[in-house]
DNA sequence: ATTATTTTGTGATTTAAGTCACATTGTTTA
DNA sequence: TAAACAATGTGACTTAAATCACAAAATAAT
């Protein structure tokens, strides 16, 4: 499927800075498609020949750990995903899966490998977010393997509000099984932290809907577990 | 201090591929130091202003967590490092320490920007070794969050038998707290583990020289628990 | 060498959190 | 609109591993 890249209102800020040539690579060899929620998007096992850029939606990020599913992060557009992947190995290491609906083009490798080589910009904007995901994912374990788990429910609530939703009131695109494996805990226990959380008037729970009403004391207990 | 990259022979392979003048802007541009084990080579907190070549020796990596200090992973020359905090961040989100006595070239984070800008293989090279380092980083933090101690101890000394020395007789360059900092336990249980390993007859211990005697069992421990 | 300081070994106790078991509610789909 | 299945809530029990509290070695410092 064909469209104009240099149009296209999803686009990365990494690719504001594109040669005309690239965008006309870019036009010519994608593919637009769209996804359920619960679709398989990148398959850990396959081989990998393309980078998928999120135009809309959201995605997690998971693999399957030596005992149960790991979910990594959950995504939100526009981004690139499978950049590590893609380029780190033939077979993905990882999963990708849709939690929201979501649109996504398929790139091929070459012709992204191709793009990054006649843009320096580019390619300096995708080492330092390469580089940047790589810090995170250091906090991130750390703060998974120290803290026990309220406060690494707060954190995920906390990333949820300020870093997918921008908004204290949101609905979680997870179940409670799928959230225990974010954060490294079982389902039971993410049950109990939610309602414990809601009867100290932290948050208010309807379902799948939140509400950060104290986002205090949920920073706290992010800090001090 | 000035020399020559070119004839270096400690070079990374990734720059092999390197241009007459980015070698000579290396040779003018760089700093070798030694340091000794315990020594501070980047310190999480201060400004990021020099990628930093390890020539040769070990050191690790790690950072403050939430609760105590989290080491990431020990690794050896020749490699990189520093990358990720210093083009993701401008302050270091972690710290790299000697932990043998170790030889390293501080090159200025612009020279080394304008070597990756002017030579795409070697920018390429750098981005797939991103790349694989992220992968790394899932697969080890899904692992230390499920496995449980032995599992994790297992792991730990099938890398420095495999990855790091090659050899199945070693002398393991940490204390047993800092073991435990990087196997994510506490310090009292690395002893019992490695004493229980000892007992078993999977590995022999002689204070921090310790030689892989079975290692069957211990890739079945890795792997089961 | 002798003292001081850090590192290691091991038992006893405590505790966070996992597992099991089952009730209850919510959501597909036939 | 049932019936089937999936997701959630909660209590009781179990367990891996942390913490505490020392003693014993090993290293470093004077």
């Amino acid at each position: 499927m064909e469209s104009n890249c240099k149009e296209c209102p999803f686009n990365a800020k990494a690719a504001a800075t594109l040669c005309e040539t690239s965008f006309e690579q870019l036009s010519a060899n994608h593919l637009v498609l769209k996804f359920k929620r619960g679709d398989s998007i990148i398959k850990q096992g396959m081989y990998s020949t393309n980078v998928v850029f999120l135009r809309t939606g959201l995605a997690k990020i998971h693999l399957a750990g030596p005992y149960h599913e790991q979910i990594v992060r959950v995504v939100k557009a526009p981004t690139y995903l499978g950049l590590p992947t893609t380029f780190g190995d033939k077979i993905n290491q990882y999963s990708v899966t849709a939690v929201s609906d979501v649109e996504v083009c398929f790139i091929d490798v070459h012709v992204f490998q191709n793009i990054l080589n006649e843009n320096r910009e580019f390619s300096n904007d995708i080492i330092i977010e390469l580089c940047q995901n790589e810090l995170e994912s250091f906090h991130r374990c750390a703060n998974r393997t120290q803290k026990q788990i309220r406060g690494n429910m707060a954190d995920a609530l906390l990333e949820f509000s300020d870093k997918i939703f921008m908004s204290d009131t949101f609905t979680i695109p997870l179940s409670q099984a799928e959230l225990a494996n974010l954060v490294d805990t079982s389902r039971e226990s993410v049950s109990r932290v939610l309602s414990e959380f809601d009867k100290d008037g932290i948050i208010d729970v309807k379902g799948k809907q939140i509400e950060i009403v104290n986002k205090k004391s949920l920073k706290l207990i992010s800090q001090n577990g």
